[in-house]
DNA sequence: CGTTAATATGAATCTAATTCATAATTCACA
DNA sequence: TGTGAATTATGAATTAGATTCATATTAACG
């Protein structure tokens, strides 16, 4: 027994009707047409639907039945359309986030506050813990969307500029290099450095100067939480180098000392990556675009 | 967007399987087939399904829900198919019955209530007040059976015998006929006659003596329930004619005497009529079964 | 009853799905 | 990495099936 939806729907419509004649205005069809499927509809069900011979037609009860189980399923189709027109148009689906870089949550947050405003039914989450196989994760569908400071050449993968920013050395105030104007790579060869616990091609500060020079410092001791970093700082436990923002947003910052890395300053550039396919959709637009404008938000 | 129901069981058999080599057997096409048929779904619904370049392949997140939605429709489908099955082989149904003859109401309850314990599933009603519309009711399909004394040549409609019953006259024992060995058509012109309200054709009386004999009765005086015919009756308020199987099955017959019409007796048969389609169901097969045989059980 | 409107049917046509043959990819394993 | 085996994609040819056209048949209503 074959049954489409084809037919489903034209049953309905001739019960909507009540004629062959006038289904054909729903259907595009001839009334022939119709005929020929009411038929062949008839032959695999092998059930009377309409009664034979009256007019205008008249559904059997096996009809009656077969109508109100149509109706759910087509709509439960409809359903199931409309659903990837949305998808499609970016009205909803999922926006899964990794993070590489690991201060990112200071201004992520805020602007997943602002996205969801817009995007109510799109699903967010961020996904920690695959910070280094980010990119891979973004081919395989596992997240939508990376935050990156290293755009890669890759088919299929767009990275998108968010912002500039500018490492920034922090020290306790009571600290010898606070005195100084600017901070450059040999001053850390006497430092213990305080950062994220990520490999250091990873970190900005030995990616803009110490590998570069060739410099390695006393120490390294590796902090999760941002706060806890800033706090060590000021307690003198060592110096570190965290981005602008993250500095303009914390409101514990009162002991510190802030210095541009080397006489000029360095600057960073954060990205966002996404599958090409995915860049068209509204809600990725609008997660680019707010996070392209939350750090000026941040600093009023 | 057209979407098929094809199109959800090619989806789920390349997900179940993995693959669309492996997909191949389950739906009994050329895996060109399949592949042409995923691209037009991808063209269709204007999303990726499958994560590309995978194997084996793996569902996209919007895959993912269309799947779910899929096994939910087709689920449903699946569950109407198997109804018609049903309701094609008598498995299930409707079983509205229409009676033209009054005293029926006598044995086809009996036969019901056996008819219950065959068929759980059938729908059974009985339809009085279309009492002589009744076959054009089976052919509109309102009714999907009826009990009648009068068979006709009808296009769709098929006439079973039942059973065959005898006519007999009862009257009160102290009623003056009560003393002959039969009754005769000439002894009913000075009678009152208690019957059932329906039109003198319809009667058994009527047609098998007073109609061709050309008599009047004195009066007639018409009453829906057997057992208040069988009360007045006792009560010498006049006589009556009922089919032998009445009085066999009722226990108000204490004050009556039964005779035969004519010294032969007289005899009539009844007949249910369906239409031919139904005529295959099991269901109607178990009725017409049971309905032949009621009789001998009702006298036990 | 005859007239009108609707449905059914058969053959011709057209559309779309499937297959066949083969190219392009991907995977696994060396 | 490269190579062979397996899988998927693609284009053209074929086939199946759906739709139309023309027309016969059947119901509905005065």
């Amino acid at each position: 027994m074959n049954i489409e939806l084809k037919h489903l729907r034209t049953i309905l419509a001739i019960h909507k009707t009540g004629s062959l004649q006038r289904a054909t205005e729903q259907l595009n069809m001839t009334q022939s047409a119709i005929s020929h499927q009411l038929r062949y509809i008839r032959e695999q069900i092998g059930v009377e639907l309409f009664v034979p011979e009256t007019r205008p037609l008249k559904l059997s009860p096996e009809g009656l039945e077969l109508i109100e189980a149509a109706e759910r399923i087509l709509s439960e189709v409809d359903k199931l359309k409309s659903r990837f027109v949305d998808l499609r148009s970016g009205q909803t689906g999922r926006m899964f986030i990794a993070i590489e870089c690991h201060a990112c949550f200071e201004w992520l947050f805020p602007v997943l506050n602002l996205f969801r405003d817009h995007h109510s039914n799109v699903d967010v989450d961020i996904k920690p813990g695959l910070a280094f196989k980010a990119i891979e994760a973004l081919q395989n569908e596992e997240v939508d969307l990376v935050i990156s400071a290293d755009p890669e050449e890759l088919a299929g993968i767009e990275f998108h500029e968010l912002f500039t920013y500018e490492p920034i050395f922090i020290a306790s105030r009571n600290h010898p290099l606070s005195k100084r104007p600017y901070i450059d790579a040999e001053d850390f060869a006497d430092q213990n450095i305080i950062t994220y616990p990520v490999p250091k091609e990873r970190l900005d500060l030995f990616n803009l100067l110490l590998l570069p020079a060739g410099i390695e410092p006393l120490s390294i001791r590796q902090i999760e939480l941002t706060s806890v970093i800033l706090l060590l700082v000021s307690a003198n436990k060592g110096v570190s180098v965290l981005p602008d923002w993250v500095l303009q947003s914390s409101r514990e910052t009162d002991h510190l000392t802030q210095k541009r890395l080397t006489k000029k300053g360095t600057s960073r550039k954060l990205y966002a990556a996404v599958r090409r396919r995915d860049s068209g959709k509204l809600y990725i637009k609008t997660f680019l675009s707010l996070s392209k404008n939350i750090l000026s938000r941040l600093s009023t």
